[in-house]
DNA sequence: ATAGGTTTTGTCAAGCTTTTGTACAT
DNA sequence: ATGTACAAAAGCTTGACAAAACCTAT
């Protein structure tokens, strides 16, 4: 039974654990009999010993019952999902990335986004990937070290590759939303990753991108019967040169303000929303996302 | 894919046909009686269920008695006008495109598209569809009865589907194309095709896209090694503006001129080439394509 | 739709469904009871448990009931509904189409397609997804787990799916190949990626296809004066049948053996290539990558 | 357009069972 | 440490009910 020698060292007994979880140790007993969550070694004399991983099981076991499943959900996921797979982190990637983007090399940074995209999340792969890469490219390119042929470059791969992730996003039946940058404001790569990740969380979207008027949006939101209109702009003067009719929008819509020109004071201005985090904190913010 | 046709689709009860097409349900009730106008189903406790097709006939009525008819000519006329049910030639297609994108049908225009791609060459969807359809949409902005958001969403979901069409499209070892419009220059998606056109011929392609600086060009060809550069313009104004700069590249490398403000004395007076056809021909001519 | 298999994933009660999709569990029961909109599993006790899919299924109902439908076609409407269209790994992707070909469900299999090769590169779709699933059927059948029905209604899925790819692929300027399986073998699958990717990296490529007489063969790769022959068999025998035409093919031309069937002492016996690694591997070999 | 009856659908209650955290006796 | 007990929380089923929506007929 006890079998196997058990090489290595740290093991805590059930009030060391019941310490370190905060779970008292009568329901970590509970949860051993009725579900079997933990399998504790046994001294000679009967005490339980459980190896330090197990405080990871148990804490997976709060989690889940935090979010709402049933005990024996919760234990049954506990569990299951041991190891966290691990690919080589993505930051080794991102850096691949880059160098094949300064090096014009398409079909290499097409590859390294289909090995993101297999290893991380959506949300990863955008939050921790992309855009920071195109913020730092950004000023790169401000500090006079990366020319604008690179940059467009670069943008036109991920915007190919972000758009082709929206295929179909205007379907379902989730919310919808409205994405557009006002007049002159020509930064909608944010824009569209926000787009993305809204849409994976199940919203509808459409998307007006790069300069665009805001009779025009007025009219398309009201004819599409939105919900929800974003507008996002690098450049706050952008924003500010359509005051008044952001105003006038957001009496009848519901209206977000994002982008590095988006500042709270404009939007107390003119009664929109503020969008003041990444597009993948706002996403999840906007969907209600328990994560 | 998203298929279907949609052979059933929702059924709306009679408060609901009311509610989208402001007709009263007992007026509703009563041009069913009087001229058969409508022809609903029913629950099995009674209730009428009318397809969502019937809005558009309801409408029509309405269109007709605004234009005098009495009701019983416009009933006649509502019923008989239903749309043709298939579409089969491209230009059946591209009909449905247009209404879809004019709609801001994202899904259904999807769908048109896959159905083109599925039954015609991209020489033909591009040249007989997608083009036409981005000039026309064009012209009818210039007189008015076309919105701004109109294009921008049309523009975003073909921009999508080139850029899925063109990945990898840097790969392998033809000839290399760069393409880029001159600065201020942000129409792009016949660029885009013309790219699109060439891979499909074998070429390499590498993407600047809009607003593309000549020296940042200029580099970014030397660097690859590129054996020809397009630029592209719907302005004459904005590739007259860099000429000096095209003469000094047209001094290295072999470049060619596209788009509506590419004439033939530009190119005369800067040494480039002229692509004075559509980007299917033109595509066709550079690469030597037997047919 | 896609659905199906779905062993595991986490399993909610009525309680906390409820909670994330905010409709009261009296209704949740109502809308089960008198629609079937949900069809959850049961404890030992009971209770129900609804897999996770059930909240989009649930919010898509409220969506077609915030639009005004009644609840009956709302309900009708949310079950026949396909998930929400989100944007998630390749690996996930490839599971569900598994899950549909077993199904013989070809539309879910296409639309499955569609968003593969809308979201990764070509070499990821075949590489990752489609070739190894032949290759999984291929010995599930060797087992006798797999009939030879399902292994041809994939086939032919897959095969038309390619040859849609690869419509056009004789054009351009890039070298040709001139692609066949010798006479009797009926395996072209792997083949048809081969000049696919071959294609995607720019070559020109001439199909020949299954069961291809070497005589036709010979006649046709001196006709199109081609760069290339790739022959290919799952069986080696196929090819020994035919070892006198390789070695005088090979004297005039560059030829390479592909396939399981294909052995390094067959190769040197011949004096053609040994094509030993994936196609996706080969075609990026071949066409010298940059990488 | 009104009147009077029917269907649909969200909500609630009563009475009972299962699940699960905690307590306690051995 | 174990096993049992217990009570709060959460669920289940059946049945009923009323507001909203819809019907026909006048």
């Amino acid at each position: 039974m006890y079998a196997v020698p058990m090489a290595s060292g740290d093991l805590l007994r059930i009030g060391e654990l019941s310490r370190r979880t905060g779970v008292k140790p009568d329901l970590l007993r509970a949860w051993e009999r009725r579900y079997g969550l933990l399998e504790p070694q046994r001294t000679s004399g009967g005490f339980r010993l459980y190896p330090h991983r197990d405080v990871g099981r148990v804490e997976a076991m709060q989690g889940h019952l935090a979010r709402g499943l049933s005990a024996a959900e919760a234990a049954r996921l506990a569990k299951q999902s041991e190891p966290a797979p691990v690919a080589s982190s993505i930051t080794a990637l991102v850096d691949d990335f880059r160098s094949a983007l300064d090096a014009y090399d398409e079909p290499a940074a097409q590859a390294l986004l289909d090995r993101m995209l297999a290893s991380f999340t959506l949300e990863t792969v955008l939050g921790e990937g992309v855009l920071p890469y195109l913020h730092e490219l950004g000023e790169r390119w401000g500090r006079g070290e990366a020319s604008i042929a690179q940059e467009h470059f670069a943008s036109s791969v991920i915007r190919g590759r972000l758009l082709g992730l929206a295929r179909g996003w205007g379907s379902g039946s989730g919310p919808l939303a409205v994405l557009a940058c006002p007049p002159g404001e020509e930064h909608d790569l944010g824009l569209l990753a926000l787009g993305v990740l809204l849409r994976a969380r199940g919203w509808r979207v459409a998307y007006l991108g790069p300069d665009t008027p805001m009779e025009t949006l007025a009219d398309a939101a009201q004819r599409m019967g939105t919900d929800f209109v974003v507008l996002s702009a690098l450049s706050e003067a952008r924003l500010e040169a359509v005051e008044d009719e952001i105003v006038s929008l957001a009496q009848n819509t519901r209206v977000a303000l994002g982008g590095a020109g988006a500042t709270s004071s404009l939007a107390d201005r003119t009664g929109a929303e503020l969008l003041s985090g990444s597009p993948v904190e706002e996403a999840e913010r906007l969907a209600g996302a328990p994560r």
